[in-house]
DNA sequence: CTGAAAAAATGACAATCGTCAGTTATTGTA
DNA sequence: TACAATAACTGACGATTGTCATTTTTTCAG
């Protein structure tokens, strides 16, 4: 269970921090961060951030994983990433000067800190260290989403499903994928029942076991083969 | 015709200018940039550079239209942007310390300024004003990119023909869209014989008139309409 | 523990779209 | 200007995938 009493978060002692911006680029000083940011509990399928809305700072999450989605005209969500322990979410816009492109909303109960806009830019100012990681990471994720938008463009939905199964095991490390069909569904970009179809082939393929809303992937050298890389 | 002489290049009567990064955020002295950019000719269909290689520097278009693209697992093109006079092109890789994930190639004849890495690295660290702005149209890029993978995802050929062919004009300007099936094809993410089909759809509907390669767009509104916003 | 609501699953069917094979038109170059 | 190479186009066909309607299963609050 996670603690809800938004008391003992800390970034000295904070198990996500190794995966984060802040402990991979920034030797300053934990404390420094610790006195500005704040930190709330959210219960699954909680919003964090609006499409829209103009962001009030970054997001850092120490627990818990959170879908980014846009919304397409008729309203369905694409799930562009999903983001985990140690991420920090929200800060693109920021930049941009411009509202949220994408949403974010928590997939299961989460704790997640927040910085304020003035004190995380100055952070970035000031700390060239922090500003190259970030832009190391914009950069990254633009040659991500490169090959995003290629797999999207010219794979079947069976190949893609095949792909993003590779990748959700990936975010969801030990712990066993834990979607709901429909997000799955919209983060391969397909139609719910179209996504339920290729889960049951898989099975039956021997690629994975299906524990009701959970998946455990049996065979990941098949599906390395089936996304076709 | 271009100038095929690479001499009379100067940033400081270079036309481009006012539509790209270095006119609208660096308030440095455009004879700065001079001393360190080198200029070239390219001529149609003749890289740039190429997904897999180092980064050296960037690349400045001055004249002419670039295609960056990636390629999927059976080596077909997915243009993922068009780039026009005035774009950087090529920044991302060398701030990621990757190789290029994605390809550029020029769609036509072509004038482009180098500039070397460190240099650039420099101008980034000692010019706020300019890190802002590359940093800004990053974020900018990856919100656009977001809308581009939902199209993707969840428009059918037809509305996202639409919707390239608004964004194609908008490139293109008062020039008409001069590509390649193939290419068109290739950026919306479909066959080069479904496209075919759609353009001359879309042509028997009033929508547009094809002059062989070229294309003129007739009525915009339908297109708006078709691409669904 | 139970019932209502939400999610998952299944079936039937049609349309979109990709593939293959071939023809016509255009381009660039000798 | 002619001819070879490239690009554009057409037709036929089937597989993939989305839609709608319905049933079964799971979740969760009371």
């Amino acid at each position: 269970m996670l603690d809800k009493s938004h008391k003992n978060l800390s970034c000295s002692t904070c198990s996500a921090r190794k995966d984060s911006i802040f402990g991979n680029y920034c030797e300053c000083d934990a404390t420094d961060v610790d006195d500005l940011k704040s930190s709330a509990y959210y219960k699954k399928n909680q919003p964090v951030f609006l499409e829209g809305s103009f962001p009030r700072g970054v997001y850092c999450l120490n627990q818990g994983k959170v879908k980014i989605f846009a919304r397409g005209d008729e309203g369905k969500e694409q799930i562009i990433h999903i983001a985990k322990e140690g991420e920090i979410i929200g800060f693109r816009s920021m930049f941009s000067e411009e509202p949220f492109k994408v949403s974010a909303s928590t997939l299961e109960e989460c704790n997640i800190c927040f910085i304020n806009k003035e004190d995380f830019l100055n952070m970035i100012d000031t700390n060239p260290t922090l500003r190259n990681g970030i832009m190391k990471e914009l950069s990254k994720e633009l040659g991500d989403r490169a090959m995003f938008i290629t797999n999207m463009a010219q794979k079947s939905v069976r190949e893609r499903l095949a792909f993003s199964l590779i990748i959700l095991a990936d975010i969801y490390g030990d712990e066993q994928i834990n979607l709901t069909r429909e997000d799955m569904a919209n983060f391969i970009g397909t139609a719910t029942e179209t996504l339920i179809r290729l889960l049951k082939d898989f099975k039956e393929e021997g690629i994975l076991e299906i524990h009701t809303r959970k998946l455990e992937i049996i065979n990941k050298d098949k599906l390395l083969q089936i996304a076709g890389k």
